[in-house]
DNA sequence: CCATGGTCACTTTTT
DNA sequence: GTGACCATGG
């Protein structure tokens, strides 16, 4: 008998349960009537249609909340999944504000992979693991694919271990493990990638490691083979809650599927309108089927849009309109009042820049009769992230503060993912990927003949390859001084990993700790590991692990532009420690929580991708980009046929609908592709815009002409076109310009102006260091802005306050 | 063993 | 244009 019935058993009408019942339902209030029949169908299941802006978090969180306040579930009962950190975040505070103060957490509200990660701790056993398996990232992944399919006799050149990544990924999307692969795939990787696959699976059980795909897939294994797990879970679970149901893969609906068979009382909430993560294995067909999968299910479709202007929404719904096989939803609005949207077309990337950068600047000082807006409430969405590159350079240029979203992650640095490789050795001596990583950085004159040496010593003796190099250390199979080196480091992990005090208590798994404890709050002592008394913080200890190791050592000796950076970095991972127990729940959360919001409050447009922005909202959008190739984007139509032209539509679909105000959407003739000029045909997008929501807007001056003939006659775009001639002032003053453009930079650069009266700190010869372009000399100064000739970055004018005069410049 | 330079392939989108 | 990877030479 598991203490999960003695909790069923407990829970009944208690008497706080009767308390929680009479309480005021306060945040029923304002509910429109689909958001509340969404609130108050507690049993059951439920398919909330929720269309973008139409509150659907609110009516999520109501629910929780009413829940918990009815006296259905304790906070936690509820399993609540969501997609990605930031959405639980956000539903963990609602849920908070909603509730009152005194609500302990929800430790089941999380992200798929969140909890699954907290599932496998604790019958990590079940799937062939310890508990204190490690999560490693694509990077590790792709690297341990490559050792086989090296090991292998592959050609990686023409079977890229990156392609059986995907592949791999793929599967495991699908929930199959190797053994299950079906025969239709067997052709995959030159035939080779069912037996890889079985052979990667069984690598990671002996590194004690799990891909991403793997937390999902274990989970549904162990539900499937061990009925009584399952049925604990489905009993503890009293209700269920998905997030964006339109964006779960095959696992994902066979976990909840399996997690919600007993009591049904799981409730969906997706938009298949906003279904954009096909390529990466969500499956439409999971919402579109809910009816079929949970028979008698409450279907309740939200419409009301709070968000958008009417112009907006029109806009949006005639581009979705072009898709097939839709559940059918119908935004309208209250509003009234509203710009229509805008459309304009550039001659190239950079005017297109140029052009955003000076509507941000207008928007921010107030125009036309409008209010000033701050920089926090515009936001400029890209298909592909490579097109970030010219706005960052245009914006850095004038001055513009602005931030990028789902960017370069902190954690991806080198620097970063050395120290945690250094931190993984000691948490976890399994994990041959990080010691691999870190035994010759810093150098130690451990080449590859030396590493091959304890490969094959590890391998002899079946163990991990830190124990593996002290056997080889211990028979002198190593000579010179990468012995001594090397001797040095083993010594190094066995003193860090004794002050860390690894494990002296085994993981606690046994049912006991599930008694009602409210310590507990449903964690079923997940991962719990005693540890005894530490002699130093785990803040102190990895200090101590980069000072030893000669890491720090390594960056301080470095005379690169980068190196103060990186140290500077590795100074706030130490401090980003201080936020957590210990190291293994800083290695998890990095591996898991990839967001890295780093904000320094200044007001800042946002940068990011569309598949980024879905869930955000901003008074101003702009929408560059939008030409035929790009976005849609070739790929995703070659790949996928009509399909992917469709996910591209709700890409599109989901960019318009983030508007509030006002959508600005661009296109440009002249693209860069590959460091090469291509010539580029508005988005067909544009053409699906209904035109009686659409003002086209005349570029300044300037034309983009020389692509018109070739051009579609009938649309938007032409209007767009038309709007300019060939020979207008403004096309003569471009042609002008970009002849001017070509010859007269170098010229510039080699007779720098002076601006005698400019007040600067700043002289002409002064080294200076930049956050983006690195070190450089000034060739000129402007009032504010400098001219620089940076090392690696060329000739740029950047605005003197972004760059740092750098003494002790290395030369 | 390691630093350098040349070649190549590449760009969707992410937990 | 950029970064990853390899071959060459010190």
């Amino acid at each position: 008998m598991s203490s999960f019935d003695e909790m069923d058993a407990f829970e009944g009408a208690s008497l706080s349960a009767r308390a929680m019942a009479a309480r005021p339902q306060p945040y029923l209030d304002g509910l429109n009537p689909a958001q509340r029949a969404a609130v108050e169908q507690m049993d059951g299941p439920v398919l909330m249609l929720a269309g973008a802006g139409t509150g659907k978090t609110r009516a999520l969180t109501a629910r929780i909340v009413h829940l918990m306040v009815t006296g259905r579930a304790r906070p936690n009962e509820v399993l609540a999944v969501t997609f990605t950190n930031k959405a639980a975040r956000e539903m963990k505070n609602r849920v908070g504000q909603m509730l009152g103060q005194q609500v302990e957490g929800m430790p089941w509200l999380g992200t798929f992979h969140a909890i699954c990660v907290k599932l496998l701790r604790r019958h990590a056993e079940l799937a062939g693991l310890k508990s204190n398996f490690t999560i490693l990232d694509t990077d590790d992944q792709l690297r341990l694919l490559k050792q086989l399919v090296a090991a292998e006799g592959i050609d990686d050149k023409r079977w890229p271990a990156r392609m059986l990544a995907g592949i791999i990924d793929g599967w495991k999307n699908r929930a199959l493990t190797p053994d299950k692969v079906p025969a239709a795939d067997a052709g995959h990787y030159n035939h080779r990638g069912t037996e890889i696959y079985a052979q990667y699976q069984k690598r990671l059980i002996e590194l004690n490691a799990v891909d991403f795909g793997d937390l999902l897939l274990h989970m549904v294994t162990i539900f499937q083979k061990f009925p009584d797990v399952l049925g604990q879970y489905q009993r503890w679970f009293k209700y269920i809650l998905v997030d964006e149901y339109q964006d779960t893969n095959v696992a994902q609906y066979l976990w909840l599927r399996l997690l919600a068979q007993g009591h049904r009382n799981v409730c969906c909430v997706g938009d298949d309108d906003q279904s954009i993560y096909g390529w990466r294995g969500a499956e439409v067909g999971n919402i579109l089927r809910f009816e079929k999968d949970f028979p008698g299910a409450h279907v309740v479709r939200l419409e009301q849009n709070y968000r958008s202007t009417p112009h907006i929404l029109a806009a949006a719904s005639g581009v979705i309109a072009g898709n097939e096989g839709r559940l059918g939803k119908t935004l309208w609005t209250e509003e009234t009042e509203g710009e229509k949207v805008r459309l304009i077309g550039h001659w190239d990337g950079e005017e297109e820049a140029r052009w955003i950068g000076d509507e941000v600047e207008a928007m921010q000082r107030g125009t036309r009769g409008m209010d000033a807006m701050s920089l926090d409430g515009m936001a400029i969405l890209v298909r592909a992230s490579h097109q970030m590159r010219a706005f960052e350079d245009r914006f850095l240029t004038i001055g513009l503060p602005y931030r990028v979203i789902g960017g370069p992650r902190f954690y991806e640095r080198l620097e970063i993912r050395d120290a945690m490789a250094y931190f993984r050795v000691v948490t976890s001596p399994d994990d041959d990927l990080a010691f691999e990583r870190i035994v010759n950085t810093p150098k130690r004159g451990l080449g590859n003949v030396a590493q091959q040496k304890i490969q094959r010593s590890a391998r002899e003796h079946g163990t991990n390859l830190v124990e593996g190099a002290r056997i080889l250390l211990a028979d002198a199979g190593l000579g010179g001084k990468g012995a001594a080196q090397l001797r040095l480091l083993v010594e190094g992990i066995d003193r860090w990993s004794a002050m860390l005090r690894g494990p002296v208590v085994e993981a606690i798994n046994d049912d006991s700790v599930l008694e009602d404890d409210p310590q507990d709050q449903g964690n079923f002592g997940v991962g719990r590991i005693e540890y005894g008394p530490p002699e130093v913080s785990h803040v102190e200890l990895a200090q101590i692990i980069l000072d030893e190791s000669g890491y720090t050592g390594m960056w301080q000796n470095e005379k690169t532009p980068e190196a103060p950076g990186r140290l500077e970095n590795l100074k706030e991972l130490v401090k980003a420690l201080e936020q957590f127990e210990n190291l293994q729940g800083f290695l998890e959360h990095v591996s898991l929580i990839m967001d890295n919001e780093s904000d320094d409050g200044g007001a800042k447009v946002s940068i990011m991708t569309l598949h980024a922005a879905k869930g955000l909202e901003f008074p101003a959008v702009f929408l560059p980009g939008w030409e035929d190739g790009l976005f849609p984007s070739q790929r995703s139509m070659d790949e996928s046929g009509i399909k992917g032209l469709e996910e591209e539509r709700r890409l599109a679909y989901v960019g318009i609908t983030r508007a509030e105000q006002l959508c600005t959407i661009s296109f440009v003739g002249n693209r860069m592709v590959f460091g090469q000029w291509q010539s580029a045909m508005p988005s067909r997008f544009i053409d699906e815009l209904p035109q009686e929501h659409v003002e086209v807007l005349t570029p300044p001056g300037l034309y983009g002409g020389g692509f018109g003939a070739a051009m579609p006659k009938s649309n938007l775009y032409q209007k767009a076109a038309d709007a300019n001639v060939y020979n207008s002032p403004g096309w003569r003053r471009l042609q002008a310009r970009s002849s001017e453009r070509g010859v007269s930079q170098p010229q510039e650069s080699r007779n720098p102006v002076i601006d005698m009266t400019a007040v600067s700190s700043f002289s002409v010869g002064d080294r200076v260091f930049h956050q983006k372009f690195g070190y450089g000399e000034i060739s000129g100064i402007e009032g504010d802005k400098l001219e620089v000739a940076f090392d690696k970055a060329g000739v740029k004018k950047v605005v003197s306050r972004f760059v740092s005069t750098s003494d002790d410049v290395p030369f």
